[in-house]
RNA sequence: GUCCCCUUCGUCUAGUGGCCUAGGACAUCGCCCUCUCACGGCGGUAACAGGGAUUCGAAUUCCCUAGGGGACGCCA
């Protein structure tokens, strides 16, 4: 009989308790990115156990925020709140095979465990005292937990895709539990009973996971069930190369949007977060896709470097089609004239070639939407002013090149570096020391705009004059 | 406290015993281009955590130390 060949189903499994984070989408990406490559599947779970903290816009921004990043997932989601009936039923099935029984002890008992365990140096782990006891002693009136009968000695060892062999001696694993003592099950269960459900045959996830690992195989030896390949990635860390926490970083992946930064910049910077091609540093999703292998995952943390990614952002806004650039200023900016957009659009390629980020884009292109206001001129430049304004009233072209040319005439005519025109007419017509270069702006004004504005200074101060 | 993982320029990384006087990218510094800024081009500074061992040869293998991180819930 020959083997069947598997088709790779990968997941990404977000509790939704808070909003899609950085190291939550670069978990996403990576399952996404291995799924893709393989031709298999990359499906998408939502963790809802948490009845209290779950909320369904945390579950809409984890949506909305793959759609944005462009990670699409096969198949419904699968909400694991509703699988809770199947959980619990597996969980009893363990009992009848011996493989996992009730444990009467309270919180309050637990808790002193633990803390006897702890003063006498001991790791604080459950002491097992319901594992073989018979349920007839089991007190009055106290609801039971389901606990695993996990083994006592002997090791686990896992095959970490990114880790490698690590080893675990089973005594340092407790009999955890599996259903909690309102019927509910736990989180190890769930994941356990839902990857085999759903034939996930991959799991990348964050290295924090790392010794559930062995918990679930445990579970997973318990009913007897095949075990996923794992790759436990490092976590990224914030600037300070702490733990990225909501305090430092640990942004909602909306608020990079907000920051004015593109998805494919984030999904290219994430994805040289832990692995890498070779010396390739600018990559775009469908090359990733091509490219991605586990063998190129890294073991070691990694911190998310912003000045990075705003360079990675300036790269992919300077390649972005200008009509989507104006589309994102007009979501931060609102509406504005049919003129006005005509007017970014014609000036885009000089705007985007000086912007980082949208926010930058938005800043520059103030020079194209916010009024005109009379700038002050000195003397000096007044006169020569004077001469631009006579030399661009009687020019019969008006691009770029003749605007160029007829400037540089005028410089070498007077006698003046070009500097010396350039400096008070960019001052002139936006009241600003930074700008794209005069001939496209001048371009984008186009002829009447341009002579007006210039008009209108230089009469103004000979009036104040 | 116990267990697990990690450690190459400031940062992200290449590197799987000789191609490494350690490569690339961002940042930084200098020069060029130049109407300002940016883009672009050229060049510079800058790293194998420390110590042992294996080997003809080690960033690469092993051990120890130090530092960092993670996990030890009726949270996920």
């Amino acid at each position: 009989m020959g083997k069947l060949r598997m088709t790779m189903v990968t997941r990404f499994a977000p509790s939704p308790t808070g909003f899609l984070h950085i190291g939550g989408a670069r978990t996403a990406l990576f399952n996404w990115l291995l799924a893709r490559h393989h031709g298999g599947k990359f499906l998408l779970r939502i963790e809802d156990t948490d009845r209290a903290r779950s909320t369904p816009e945390a579950i809409e921004a984890i949506f909305k925020g793959l759609e944005w990043l462009g990670i699409s997932w096969d198949e419904e989601p699968v909400f694991q709140f509703s699988r809770a009936p199947r959980h619990v039923e597996l969980a009893k099935q363990l009992i009848e095979s011996g493989n996992a029984y009730y444990c009467y002890c309270t919180p309050e008992e637990l808790e002193a465990m633990r803390e006897g365990a702890k003063s006498r140096g001991l790791s604080p782990k459950y002491n097992g005292m319901w594992r073989d006891r018979d349920p007839r002693d089991a007190p009055e009136g106290v609801a039971p937990v389901i606990r695993l009968k996990a083994p006592l000695d002997g090791k686990t060892t896992l095959n970490d895709i990114v880790q490698g062999s690590v080893t675990v001696d089973n005594s340092q694993l407790d009999d955890m539990v599996l259903v909690r003592s309102d019927g509910t099950p736990t989180f190890m269960l769930s994941v356990v009973v839902d990857d085999h459900e759903m034939g996930i045959t991959h799991v990348i996830r964050g290295d924090d996971h790392l010794t559930n690992t062995f918990r679930q195989i445990q579970i997973y030896r318990a009913f007897g069930w095949d075990i996923p390949e794992y790759g436990h990635i490092p976590l990224i860390h914030g600037p300070d190369g702490a733990k990225l926490s909501k305090r430092h970083g640990a942004l909602g992946i909306e608020s990079y949007k907000d920051m004015g930064f593109l998805p494919e910049a984030i999904c290219n910077c994430l994805m040289r977060l832990g692995w890498s091609h070779g010396d390739d540093e600018i990559i775009s999703v469908q090359q990733a896709i091509k490219w991605f292998s586990t063998d190129n995952l890294g073991k070691s943390a990694s911190r998310l470097d912003f000045t990075k990614l705003e360079n990675l952002n300036g790269h992919y806004i300077r390649e972005a089609d200008n009509e989507r650039l104006l589309h994102c200023l007009l979501e931060i900016i609102g509406e504005i004239s049919e003129k006005k957009c005509h007017r970014l659009l014609k000036g885009m390629n000089g705007l985007k070639q000086r912007s980082k980020t949208i926010l930058e884009l938005r800043d520059i292109s103030a020079i194209y939407i916010d009024d005109f206001s009379t700038p002050e001129i000195d003397e000096m430049s007044r006169e020569i002013l004077e001469k631009v304004l006579k030399k661009l009233e009687t020019s019969e072209e008006w691009t770029e090149a003749s605007l160029e040319a007829s400037l540089r005439a005028l410089a070498s005519e007077i006698e003046v570096s070009f500097g010396k025109i350039a400096q008070p007419l960019r001052n002139l017509l936006t009241g600003k020391k930074i700008t794209p270069s005069i001939f496209e702006m001048l371009w984008v004004f186009g002829k009447e705009e341009s002579v007006g504005r210039l008009k209108t200074a230089l009469d103004l101060m000979s009036v104040v004059i």
